[in-house]
DNA sequence: ATTGACACATACGCGCATGCATGTTTAATT
DNA sequence: AATTAAACATGCATGCGCGTATGTGTCAAT
């Protein structure tokens, strides 16, 4: 059954497909392999020639999808204009994002508020908290341009501030995600982070 | 073996203690009820009698802590004073109990960021659901009595405020229960709470 | 004093998913 | 054309943790 290079890709990629499916919807330690392989329409042996067991494909799922989303971040943080705006409209790209790209939205699912701490996934969750303090960092950097810029107040505590930022995405996201998305995220984040960092600023 | 009413519910109690320790650290499914039975130092059997079964002593558990959550809400919520002043307040005596409180804090950590959504956790879902939608009315209509009062701008959209708000207060702990407690609750989420408050409030 | 229920301990069976060790076919290499 | 190795499928062994059934000793009541 040796297949050529481009079916063997294709089924690589219809398995994290199937992955990112089961996973999302059954948790990854309710989710059972041979469901992954059987909606892919391979068997288990396939998922262990292409990764390196349970662990090693949700892994590599994360890596898929948590790279377009640091394009995002990475694209928005280097834009220039008026220093509200410009925070105001990464907030508003990271949450389209999440809103209308279905893999996006799943994944922040599974690494935000799904991470169950299995000793398997030990190096996963290393790896997302790195993600993270490297986020925290670019926006307190962000603010802290800001200060020096004279465009926010020079008493604002940076770092705390930055923590707030995010931590309202994700509260936000949190609320989305579990609510049966009774409600629009950019509709409702986009004006009150305006809020927020409209306090920031410098009367 | 049969204890007195006393010591049986001493050992219910253990039992609790126990899972709470074991759940917190390993999470729910990678925890064993044999692991909780000995470090309660019973075995797995008066598990079985006291609870009903993995999931049954998962819910009592969390029921055991989020009363004591709920109860500081209510107390809370109905404080009177400048409105700023309450929700502040409020804000910060959640915030004070989570940072205090090695329970409650390990139950929020359970409940709000590793809700791993296996099959046999559908009610404990549906439970703790309906206790945010709860809170989510609750702070919408101490806010919609703000804007009543004239305290708040009358532009303020309540419910997307209301869930901006609670949403801070969820991302904040995300952040606070994940990294190694790095910095304290209160003092970073105190005056930033209040900033967003304020940019609520009428000028 | 005996009985019965209580509060567990012990023992058993069971399914189930994982990991690995093989087949088996076919594409690529020479 | 023959050999190699890729790309899987199939089968097997294994362990682990859950649920339950049953034992067992002790307290309370008659």
């Amino acid at each position: 059954m040796r297949r050529t290079k481009a079916e063997a890709a294709l089924t690589r990629q219809a398995i994290l497909r199937s992955a990112l499916a089961v996973f999302s919807t059954r948790g990854y330690a309710s989710a059972t392999l041979d469901d992954v392989a059987r909606l892919a329409g391979v068997t288990r042996g396939a998922i262990y020639w292409h990764f390196d067991g349970k662990a090693g494909l949700f892994q590599a799922l994360l890596e898929t999808y948590s790279t377009r989303v640091t394009e995002i971040f990475a694209s928005g943080a280097n834009e220039n204009g008026e220093f509200t705006e410009v925070l105001t409209r990464l907030v508003e790209r990271v949450l389209e994002a999440v809103e209308t790209d279905r893999g996006v939205q799943a994944v922040a699912e599974l690494a935000l508020f799904k991470t169950e701490n299995l000793p398997e996934l030990r190096s996963v969750q290393r790896h997302q908290a790195e993600a993270a303090n490297l986020l925290l960092q670019s926006v307190t950097a962000t603010l802290r341009r800001g200060v020096g810029a004279g465009s926010l107040r020079p008493d604002v505590p940076v770092e705390a501030a930055a923590r707030v930022l995010l931590g309202m995405i994700n509260g936000i996201l949190h609320q989305w995600l579990l609510s049966p998305r009774s409600f629009s995220l950019r509709e409702a984040a986009q004006p009150l982070s305006r809020i927020f960092l409209h306090g920031l600023a410098r009367p």
